[in-house]
DNA sequence: TCCCAGGGATGAC
DNA sequence: GTCATCCATGGG
């Protein structure tokens, strides 16, 4: 079905915290707007808001206001059941209760090549820079100046130009990122198939990313749930829970083998609970 | 001014 | 295999 004009709607979306969700880190590309959120995905600019447990969406796109709830449900990973994360967080006595505050958020299905490119964007850099890098590459590659621009635009850029843009040392590992995807199109499915293992072993040999980046690549964009991306902060709030804050090697492994897939859940409410303070560290 | 940020590539050893 | 150093940029 094919509609034109501006889709409204709206939807139970119970467990659900749009703006913790938007705001812990994993996503670039949203900005606030009165009182929610103005983004895009799957092609689709759409602004959304909350009140209690109903999520309000509103779109010029054409799909039905039906055909947009299933995109959000599954952007947001709506229809998992968060009782197995929640169990498992307040039965863990190294887990402060305090993160219960956290309730409702969810690991996002981001558009593949948008978070490939921006946790190449990512590496040593901080959240607001990174926001502000997606906003310049949506308006000066991306359709209607609010998408992120594909790997297809970016690899006919060049480094010259997206060091104007503020990528840095970043920008020929994302324009040499870009250019290699172009070459093998089918890269991206078949990381999508692949094992966990699989699919990292081929990311980590784009240029710049690394076994971290990987871990958000897969757990971000591919939905791999074990996934566990060890960044600073990550870092410290295990060192300060698990190893009373001694050095700890490869806790990537420790986590994987403590969390499986409830991995990357578990991260996510630890880097939002460490960088927000509502943890200490 | 110095420090830090969702690190990776490189070279020394 | 591990480890130190360098890399651009802007906010605090």
């Amino acid at each position: 079905m094919s509609t034109v004009g501006v889709q409204q709607g709206s939807f139970l979306a119970p467990d659900f915290h749009l703006q913790i969700t938007i705001e812990s880190g994993q996503v670039f590309g949203f900005s606030k707007f009165k009182e929610g959120y103005q983004g895009s995905f799957g092609g689709i600019s759409l602004k959304l808001w909350q009140k209690d447990e109903r999520l309000f969406f509103e779109s010029d796109a054409h799909f039905s206001p039906r055909e947009i709830e299933l995109h959000l449900k599954h952007y947001f990973d709506l229809e998992r059941n968060l009782s197995p994360l929640y169990t498992l967080l307040e039965q863990d006595p190294k887990i402060p209760s305090v993160l219960n505050r956290i309730r409702g958020l969810r690991l996002i299905r981001q558009d593949i090549w948008e978070a490939m490119a921006c946790f190449i964007l990512s590496s040593n850099n901080n959240i607001k820079r990174i926001q502000q890098i997606w906003h310049r590459l949506a308006k000066a590659l991306g359709r209607d100046g609010k998408h992120f621009p594909n790997f297809e635009i970016i690899a006919d850029s060049n480094e010259a130009f997206l060091r104007s843009l503020g990528l840095g040392y970043r920008a020929p590992y994302l324009l040499k990122s870009a250019r290699l995807v172009c070459e093998n199109v089918d890269i991206l499915k078949k990381i999508d198939r692949a094992s966990y293992s699989e699919a990292k072993e081929i990311l980590i040999k784009f240029p710049g990313v690394g076994s971290k980046v990987a871990d958000c690549i897969l757990l971000y964009g591919f939905h791999k749930m074990e996934a566990f991306p060890v960044d600073v902060w990550i870092e410290r709030i295990l060192r300060k829970l698990y190893f009373r804050n001694r050095s700890a090697k490869n806790l990537l492994s420790f986590a994987q083998k403590k969390w499986g897939l409830l991995g990357g859940y578990v991260q996510q409410y630890l880097f939002h609970g460490a960088r927000t303070g509502i943890l200490e560290t």
